[in-house]
DNA sequence: GGTATGATGGGC
DNA sequence: CCCATCATACCC
């Protein structure tokens, strides 16, 4: 079943958990590749010090205005996407970065970082505001009936994010116990 | 096992 | 100047 805008117009930090097992879905060059989510990072509002929204609406972060089931991708230290998507009511600065997905390729993790899952399933700006939601999306998320039991999610501190004051220690990463494809412990 | 650092470019 | 990263180098 396609995740639709109701599913994301829901608390971040909710909608973050709830992602995991849920399967991202990719349609490029006439092919569709598909892999489990296993890892999340809420940005859970404009008083989020570790989100880019923080500093206010610019031109690169107006996407995470936008309404919820739109993607917002940026470039990160020139050299990698980061794959989120927006969530909650549109004007409301918020977002889900997907971190990590259950994906190999000949015995090697491909998807088990943010930067290498955009390089794996061919992510870049071109898919920045475009909609996650909409009937014939080319990057869209399936909930396939895979239920994660809370007691299987682990919440942890955001990775990369000692800038941003108390924020910074906030239990909102998510990630699957036990899962081999998370990108960190 | 661990920590340190360079690559590389756009945002502020 | 600063990054919501990754691969590699080197050290214990």
């Amino acid at each position: 079943m396609l995740l639709d805008s109701s599913f994301f117009n829901q608390k971040t930090a909710l909608v973050a958990q709830e992602l995991l097992g849920k399967f991202l879905v990719r349609r490029i060059g006439g092919k569709t590749l598909s892999a489990m989510i296993v890892e999340t990072e809420a940005y859970v509002g404009p008083h989020d010090l570790a989100s880019h929204a923080s500093k206010g609406k610019t031109e690169r972060t107006k996407v995470m205005f936008e309404k919820a089931g739109v993607w917002y991708v940026y470039l990160i230290y020139g050299m990698y996407h980061c794959l989120n998507i927006v969530t909650e009511e549109k004007g409301y600065p918020s977002a889900v970065l997907i971190r990590a997905l259950e994906l190999e390729v000949e015995g090697k993790k491909i998807a088990n970082g943010p930067g290498k899952l955009c390089r794996a399933l061919g992510i870049d700006r071109k898919l920045n505001g475009v909609s996650a939601v909409a009937k014939n999306a080319q990057l869209f998320i399936e909930d396939r009936g895979e239920k994660i039991p809370r007691n299987k999610i682990v919440k942890a501190k955001r990775i990369g994010v000692d800038y941003a004051g108390k924020w910074k220690d906030e239990l909102l990463r998510f990630y699957i116990k036990g899962n081999k494809f998370v990108s960190k412990k």
